[in-house]
DNA sequence: AAGCTTTGTTAAAACGTTTCAATTACGAAA
DNA sequence: TTTCGTAATTGAAACGTTTTAACAAAGCTT
C-alpha cells in the first residue's frame, strides 16, 4: 500500500523521471505533446499525486497559507474564514490554522513552526496588530525574517509600514451612518456602548460617532459613552447606566452587545423601539430573529474574505511586495429597532 | 536572509550534522549530555527550526491533521473546531482545513492533496459520513488507501466498520430528555420540527421523541412532525403548520429553528411560553438573549473537541488501529420557554 | 556533406532532514 | 602491551521531487 511516486510513473511509461516531471508540470517545456499526453494518462491511471513535501523541499514553499485568528465563535469571523478557504482552494492553496484564544499568548513558536512548514503566506485575520501590543513586536520580527507575503484584516498600518497588504472596513463611516440615522430620527442624547477603548477599531467608530454629532451641531458628551468589551454581557450592563444618563437612543458598537441590551431591556420594563431606539454594528444573521429586528451596519463578509484571499494569491504569484490597502465601506440596514423620537 | 539549517548549527557547534540531528531529537541516543546541551544552546541561539518539509520527506509525515468540515457559521461547530485546534497544538500539531459548503462536492481531489502534504490523520468534523451518500464511497477509498488514522464527529459507523474512531452525542437521549420535559409539564400534543429526515442525527432525535411518548403512553402521530432543514427559516415556516395541528408545545431539533419559531410567533400573536412551550437542541449562547430564554439540550462542545483531538493523538502516537467510539450524553438546560400546560 | 539549429530526452545535483552502519576514542580487562 | 567493549561521533544513503546542463537525433542551411 505504498504511495505511488514519480518513479513508478516513469517506470510504467518508459520515460525518465525528468521527462515525467516536465510532462506533468504546467510550465512550458520541450516535451512533445504526444509524450506529455501519454505520461499524463498513465499518471492519472496510477492515481499519482506528487509528494508535496518533496516538492516543497525543492521549491521552498508548499501550497499553504497560514492564518492567525482568535474568536472563531464570532459568526462574522467564521464567515470570513470560510470564504477565504473556499477562495484559496480555487488556486490550489489550503489554509493552515493558528487559532488563539486571547488568553493564550499568540506564540512566536507556533508561527515559526508554520514557516518551517513552508507556508507561502500569512493571513492575520484578527485581532489587528495594533491591538497585539508588545506581542506584535515579537511576531513582527519572525514575520519579517520569514520574508513571506502577509495580508491583514483591519490592519491598515501593515500597509503603511510596508509590511503587508490590508483589507479593512471603514468603521468610521459605519459609525457615522449609524449615528446619523439616529440623529435624523430626532434623537439628541445618543448613548454609545463601545468596545475596549484601547482597540483601534473602537476608536474609529467613536470618531464616526463624533463626526455625525458635529454635522448636527450637537456637542459630544463623554458621559454618554459606556465602555464595553464587545461581549453580550457588557451590553446588558450598559443599559442601566445609559438610562441613567437619560438617553433616548443607543448605538452599540457591535450586534453582540446590542443583544445584551435587548435582554436586559425586558427586565427594566423598556420596550424597543418605543422607549429606546437601538442601532447595532455587524449585521449578523441573528439580528432578524430578535423580537424587534435590529437595525444595524452591514459589513461585507464575503467580499472581505475573497479580497483577502485574492490579494494573498496576487502577492504570492507576482512575488510582489507592492502592498495595497483595500477598504470596504459598510452600509446601513434599516430594520425595526430605531424610530422617530 | 536565508533560513538557518541544521548545517549551520553543525558548523557553528563544530559537530557533524548527524550529531546535531541526534542531539536535537527527543529520542534516546548516545550523544553525551554535555554535547546535547551545547548543541541545543547553539541551535536556539541561531533560532534554528527544522525544515518540516525535509523532516516530512524523510519521516513520511508532517505534524498536521486534516479536518473536513462544512458550516463553520454554526457556532457550535466553530467552538468544537477551536477546541480541537488548541488541544492539538499542545502536541505540536496543526490543523489544516478543508471546509466545504454542501453545494460544493467534497472533492476527493482536495483530500488527496492533503494526504500528499503528509498529514498524519484526518478528522471528519461534519457532515457525518452517513449523510455524504455516494460521495462517501469515493472518499472512503481515498482514506483507506492513505491508511491514515481517522476520527469522526457523530460517525459511530466509522468505528463499527473498523475505519476510524468516533466521538458523538447521544441525540436519542437528548431528544428523549427534551420530549419528556414537555410531557412532564402536561403537554400531550407535542409538535416536532425536525432536520432533513434523511439525516442520521435527525432519525436519532426522532427515536428519542418516540421513546418518550411511549413512556407516557401517548401514541405517535405523524401529523405532528414537520420536516425542517436545521435553518432558521424552516423554523418560521413550521409554526403555522403545527399550530394548525393544534399543538401546545414544540420540540425543535435545533436552536436555530427554534429562533425561527420565535420570530414568526410574534406575527401570529402567539406568546411563548404562555400560548406555546418550546424546547430547543444545542444550547448555543444566543439562547439566553431571546425575550424568553430558550430551554434547550446542552451539548458539551469543549469536551467533544478535546476528545476528538486526544483520540487523534492517541491513534497517531500509538500507531493504533484500535478504534473506539466515545459518546457524550447531553443534558437538559431548563430556562423559560416551556411551562406547565 | 558538413555545420547549425531545433526538438526531445535524460543524468545528476540539490533541497534539509533522519538514521543505519561504520568509525574512532578511550578505559578496562587480559 | 594487546585486546575488547562501550561510548561518542560521523559518513553516507535515502526520502521524492525540480531543474540545469548535457546529450542525441533529426531537420535545415549552405
Amino acid at each position: 500500500m505504498e504511495r505511488v511516486t514519480i518513479k513508478d510513473v516513469a517506470k510504467a511509461s518508459g520515460y525518465s523521471i525528468s521527462t515525467v516531471s516536465l510532462a506533468l508540470s504546467e510550465k512550458a517545456s520541450r516535451v512533445s505533446d504526444e509524450t506529455r499526453n501519454k505520461i499524463r494518462k498513465i499518471a492519472s491511471d496510477l492515481h499519482y499525486s506528487p509528494n508535496q513535501m518533496a516538492v516543497g523541499l525543492k521549491t521552498k514553499h508548499s501550497k499553504m497559507v497560514g492564518i492567525i485568528m482568535a474568536d472563531m465563535q464570532n459568526p462574522h469571523v467564521a464567515s470570513v474564514f470560510m470564504t477565504i478557504d473556499n477562495e484559496l482552494r480555487k488556486y490550489g492553496y489550503s489554509l493552515i490554522c493558528c487559532t488563539t484564544n486571547d488568553k493564550d499568548v499568540l506564540d512566536v513558536q507556533r508561527l515559526q513552526n508554520l514557516v518551517a512548514c513552508g507556508i507561502s503566506g500569512i493571513i492575520l485575520a484578527n485581532p489587528s496588530i495594533y491591538d497585539l501590543g508588545e506581542n506584535w513586536e515579537k511576531l513582527k520580527n519572525t514575520i519579517l525574517a520569514s520574508n513571506l507575503p502577509i495580508v491583514g484584516r483591519d490592519n491598515a498600518s501593515l500597509c503603511e509600514e510596508k509590511i503587508g497588504s490590508s483589507v479593512s472596513v471603514d468603521y468610521e463611516e459605519g459609525a457615522y451612518l449609524a449615528t446619523r440615522h439616529l440623529l435624523e430620527a430626532g434623537h439628541t442624547r445618543i448613548g454609545c456602548i463601545t468596545g475596549p477603548l484601547t482597540m483601534q477599531v473602537t476608536q474609529y467608530r467613536l470618531d464616526g460617532y463624533k463626526r455625525a454629532l458635529r454635522d448636527f451641531s450637537i456637542d459630544y458628551d463623554p458621559v454618554l459613552i459606556y465602555e464595553g468589551d464587545y461581549e453580550i454581557e457588557s451590553g446588558s450592563n450598559a443599559l442601566p447606566y445609559l438610562l441613567g444618563q437619560n438617553v433616548s437612543a443607543i448605538f452599540s458598537f457591535n450586534d453582540n452587545m446590542a443583544f445584551g441590551l435587548f435582554r436586559s431591556a425586558r427586565s427594566f420594563g423598556i420596550t424597543i423601539p418605543r422607549d429606546l431606539s437601538v442601532v447595532g454594528f455587524d449585521d449578523v444573521s441573528f439580528d432578524e430573529v430578535l423580537e424587534v429586528p435590529l437595525t444595524s451596519i452591514h459589513i461585507h463578509a464575503r467580499e472581505i474574505g475573497i479580497s483577502i484571499a485574492d490579494e494573498m494569491i496576487r502577492l504570492i504569484n507576482e512575488d510582489s511586495r507592492d502592498f495595497q490597502s483595500i477598504v470596504y465601506t459598510p452600509h446601513l440596514m434599516v430594520r425595526g429597532s430605531a424610530r422617530r423620537k
